[in-house]
DNA sequence: GATGAATGAGCGTTCATTCAT
DNA sequence: CATGAATGAACGCTCATTCAT
């Protein structure tokens, strides 16, 4: 592999029909990732699969590992979006019990909705270069985590960012674990439940003394 | 993908002098994945640094994976005897804190160690072929840990098997996060902290009752 | 070795300049198993000698047993041409004398064109894997002289593929003998007339009586 | 391969243990031949069928080479001895029926006593430089034949040496053709008899008229 | 813009041969 | 003499990237 070169897309294209290309150059890369592993991802059989030509593919994206971003980047927005969408607008102030629950059943569906896809990306992003790329999208999610437990009155945590990146490494760990190694488990509602009575009452101990 | 290849090392050396080659292959390797990452870990570099030529590396391992899943192996082994042997003799009987906290703070120092070898390993891994391999790997801490808890008479767990799932994931998860990520927070003794009182909280909460 | 892979070409180029660049590896590939044998012929020296890459080489032919094929294929053909031409139009009518002779004579100049190439070959296809190609060149032949030997009117064989497996091998296998071990018999009429007469009594002792 | 080396074995070994040695290095490589084909036959697989080290097998042969030319004569010598013995002491005066028969039947037996491991030394002798080698063995041949055929007082031939050169390749091809590509032929009778009857006709023709 | 033929460094792997033990 | 670990040139093949058309 040569030097080190740009992940963001060479442009973002604004006439429809560029739209549709990139847009199907994305779609391919994801197909064959999930369908062949990360190995089997290579540019000439990403260009086929989209109906381009590699020269395309290439018009669109610096690198083939600019274009494995932009598809972890599609990915990653759809989790980010359900999970954002299921805390709801009244986060801050539903039981505890129902905020952890939602987290967690939308962190398990986000995993579940396609593991190999999922998997071959983290395989993929690890390769030399993209730790920069995962980092952010991490960042990004314990924000929206970090701002949930600040604005939830009856907790009082010490270290909300600290408790942010726990919750948010603590079950997409536990999922990714779960949907890679340990699918049977995912169907089982007492996986949901047990993952949820850790962070519940982790969170619950700590708890503002209500005056 | 020709036929499957066995991963096993192709010999067992017992000469000294052959065991001095594959200790330096191996170490080699370790080196490579660490400093260059799972693509920089090429055969023939591997030979170079280890002062061997590829025909040596191929009398001991019959293919590159068997290679990589014999560092695997021996950073595993170490992980595994670290665990072991912070839980201590009397990990049955030892205050439920004390115990956690030797566990998590031996699961920091085993991630700790090495982590771009660590991370490089899970990478290599992840690709086709040693998935199983992987598997295996936190199958046997699972069962360590499974041992540990029932072995506890105060704690009443309803499912042993879900729970020392979840607490090797979560806790593997968590350091690996950390020592990726947020290598500034395992400094401080605040996050091991953290760690340990969630942990130590939902193993708490299913406390036998003290008759 | 692995899966079977396909001996036919990739592509079959249309645009001019990928018809030059086939020809030309075709060519270079004839040229090195002439001049340095089997062995000689390496995807590297074939590439170079055409004036490509070994990337184009792999573009045309999935493997180099595939462009070893098409080689044999370009060969053959024009061997099997030369035969077929030879016969005539008459072959069915014309003086026994004179069908065997045009036979032979074409057999021997076919296999004079370029000897060390059809040792090269012969070898080549023996290696594992072209049995199959090499016998339907042959069948190829057989069927071509079996029909020759069915159109004739005055033979009366008993059986007609015995006698064409038979012709077809007899002088191949002579002619093949000659150029490679006795190339200085070639030259000599005795050579020719004592193949044909050998070749003509068989036959003409099976003549049809003529009523 | 490295620059031509001798095919003499290196020394002719007198002790009975090298002897016992040599055999067995013979042995192994034509098992391997037989079994998996001339890429099959490597130093180190056949020194290990053997029983043996490289070390020896290098001993007694100076190169890889050397050592399928003693297969092939060990073979070789065998076939030739079978075809004289075939002709009898008295093939001179016995009618040129029975004789063509015996040759023919005997040489047909030789060739199907081990079809693989025939095919195999072919293929290999036929790799850069053994090809004196076939020469020599075939010129051994023409000598027995060319005696044979000057010896029988019915028989006026023009051109002796052209007549035996002929009619061993003639036999040869015909039964390497039948051994290979139509095994199933060989087990009919008619076969044989096709093949009797055209050298008898060719030989026939050329008899001395009887004065 | 789009195309896809061309590139060639680099990969994993093999195996005849040597030589220290 | 025997051993077998060591050697390394050479092989077939892949694939991200470029650029003439």
């Amino acid at each position: 592999m040569p030097r080190r070169r740009p992940l963001n897309p060479r442009r973002t294209p604004k006439q429809s029909r560029s739209r549709v290309t990139v847009d199907a150059i994305i779609e391919a890369t994801a197909q064959l990732l999930r369908d062949r592993g990360p190995d089997g991802a290579t540019t000439a059989r990403i260009a086929q699969r989209a109906g381009t030509s590699v020269g395309s593919l290439y018009q669109y994206f610096p690198t083939r590992e600019a274009l494995i971003a932009a598809v972890a980047t599609r990915h990653l927005d759809a989790v980010t979006a359900t999970l954002a969408g299921a805390l709801g607008p009244d986060a801050a102030t539903a039981p505890l019990h129902d905020v952890v629950t939602a987290l967690v059943t939308a962190a398990i569906a986000a995993h579940a909705a396609d593991p190999p896809l999922h998997a071959a990306l983290v395989t993929e992003l690890a390769r030399a270069g993209a730790t920069d790329f995962a980092k952010e999208t991490h960042a990004r999610l314990e924000t929206l985590v970090a701002a949930l437990l600040a604005s939830r009155a009856d907790l009082q945590l010490e270290n909300p960012a600290l408790a942010a990146f726990l919750l948010v490494r603590l079950v997409d760990g536990l999922t990714h674990a779960a949907v890679l190694d340990a699918p049977a488990w995912l169907a089982r509602p007492a996986f949901t439940a047990e993952v949820v009575r850790l962070v519940e009452r982790w969170l619950g101990a700590q708890r503002r003394p209500v005056g």
